[in-house]
DNA sequence: CGGATGAGTTAGGTTATCCTAACCCATCTG
DNA sequence: CAGATGGGTTAGGATAACCTAACTCATCCG
């Protein structure tokens, strides 16, 4: 299984609904992206399947280091993109929404390269 | 039809062969894209279709004036970018190959602060 | 206890976008 | 003229990622 966008957007919701609210399930990940139960459910198998998470017999998700190691990747690209643009005068919304697109599309030669950037801009704080 | 992001390549692709060449067929993309003949000949009948392009019985295809817009606004995304990647130090190919999938995820808001920021910056000449 | 609620799954469908195989047709060439 | 070459199309298929409908199963509650 070659990561799809999608598959690393799973994981980037996992880690973010964790840190949110400490414990995530199949129905939370619904929620949050906004997708319908069949399609969570069935990505989460293959998220399972192939050794990103793990699930106990309640429900309860886990990352396993693969997947959150590809989440914390996704993740700090989404922060860091999304509070840069905030910062560029883009508004917030529009600037979570293009971040959440843009973070999947960007290279790590690119990635290290603006984030340089933005640091060395004083756009970081 | 919602113009999808295969259809904004496509267009782009035949704005710049036009540039580069003068004239372009449905085989000058398929060598540009290195997609296959039926995929790239699938492709321009929808954009008939729709009325984003023209083709005349020799096969040489023009942009109209919808084709035209949304042509040159991926274009301009994908100069900008790409060349403000490579000032920050990207090399050029995976500037320009994060260039073509950013293209179509930003939007116009973003785009418009993106731009001014780079310019601003001095990163333009 | 019996129905409501909530979480998850199974089955089947849709759309977008690519592919290969096999064809048509015109032109060029010996 | 016959066969090669080049451009384009038709037919059919694969894959990713979504969807709805309908189901199971457990718990909760009046």
């Amino acid at each position: 299984m070659k990561i799809q966008e999608s598959a690393e957007n799973y994981l980037e919701s996992i880690l973010a609904l964790k840190e949110e609210k400490g414990a995530v399930r199949s129905i939370d990940i619904v929620h949050h992206l906004e997708f319908s139960k069949p399609s969570v459910s069935r990505a989460m198998s293959l998220l399972r399947e192939n050794g990103y998470i793990t699930m106990d017999k309640e429900g309860y998700i886990e990352l396993t280091e693969a997947g959150h190691e590809i989440a914390a990747r996704i993740y700090e690209r989404h922060q860091l993109f999304t509070q840069w643009l905030i910062r560029l005068g883009v508004s917030p919304e529009v600037a979570a929404a293009d971040a959440c697109r843009i973070e999947h599309d960007v290279s790590d030669e690119t990635f290290q390269k603006l984030k340089a950037h933005i640091h060395a801009a004083g756009m970081d704080q």
